[in-house]
DNA sequence: GTCTATAATTTGATAGAC
DNA sequence: GTCTATCAAATTATAGAC
């Protein structure tokens, strides 16, 4: 089965003020980078009143994950459309990626807490999990009649993911443009010879 | 200039046990999931003996960045030995990944940092992206005579550090081993027409 | 929903004895 | 080099008033 959204938990408009504010710090530093305290600051109440929203930090990460997912699909449109080509698709997706790091000025949350997996509360690391699991998904359908799609599907997310790393560490967003004519002739080849 | 060797500060043996239980909590969790606590316990010494050997976290952190990279260099050998394939060269920036992950259990140091950039002390970030420089001028020199060599090793690098944040979250090492096929490919493609 | 107040823990860091 | 002792600040979280 494959995952789908969770179903917006139709959060009060000051909770999403604080998803808003906790998905920013959760990017640029990753989960440990967050604070009650400084969420408060940033939506303008006291740190108990965001836990009167947020009890547990590991529900927050949790939240915060879920609705990044939802909205970067959202962002992708449907895998499927007729009117767009498998090569408008994959072009698509890099565009996710490059909206993330130079519309948003920080990273993919999912490339952060990725990488810390191993330390996340279980319930962050299986939402992070999730979000990959979708993506590829989404991915593997864009690809269409391919043998090997989700491995493929598999390869290109990773290359972005690691794309927006080392444009990170070296200050090059450009990188993010530069992968993408990769990823189209891959694309062009395996649809060639499966 | 390519940046070479820091040059080993030749630390003390003590010293070195920091830098070792530093190095695996960072990898695990980022900058943050290192505490000078942990550290001390990790070594079997006080918290304030800890500081004696590396007085500030930001350099606590460059030194283990430094050394990391070091290491990695290392491990890969010289990217011009005459007896290796340009295709050996890359196999073995594989293994370099591959290594990391199933031999140590934890990913790529600067995979970790390098998705936390924006949030890090100045002077572990540059180490972070001195990694990135100097690893991107093995893989260079290791392609060989090629025009866009520069680029290409860029996109190797990425889509390894890319994988191992997608093998990680996924809970799934054989990424890093199907990634290979994927890369050696590309390589012979593009020396056949660049 | 938001506040004040507070608790219990952890953090990076320093002073000074041995 | 390592220790004890200590510090000021920050952290997640809860109790109870309004």
């Amino acid at each position: 089965m494959i995952p789908g959204p969770m179903g917006k938990q139709d959060y009060s408009e000051k909770a999403l003020e604080i998803l808003e504010a906790a998905e920013v710090r959760m990017r640029r530093g990753g989960f440990d980078a967050v604070s009650y305290r400084d969420l408060a600051a940033d939506v303008g109440i006291k740190s108990s009143s965001v836990h009167y929203h947020f009890p547990q930090k590991s529900e927050l990460g949790r939240a915060v994950v879920e609705r990044y997912t939802d909205n970067f699909l959202s962002f992708l449109g449907a895998p499927d459309a007729p009117k767009n080509s498998v090569e408008d698709r994959v072009r698509r997706l890099c565009q996710g990626y490059q909206h993330a790091l130079t519309h948003d000025k920080v990273p993919c949350l999912c490339c952060v807490l990725g990488a810390e997996s191993l330390d996340l509360p279980p319930v962050v690391s299986e939402a992070v999990s999730n979000f990959f699991v979708r993506l590829i998904g989404w991915t593997s359908t864009a690809l269409g009649d391919l043998s090997g799609a989700e491995d493929l599907a598999k390869h290109l997310i990773s290359t972005l993911q690691g794309t927006m790393v080392t444009a990170l560490a070296l200050k090059q967003p450009q990188l993010l443009i530069d992968a993408e004519p990769y990823l189209v002739r891959l694309v062009r080849q395996e649809r060639r010879s499966p």
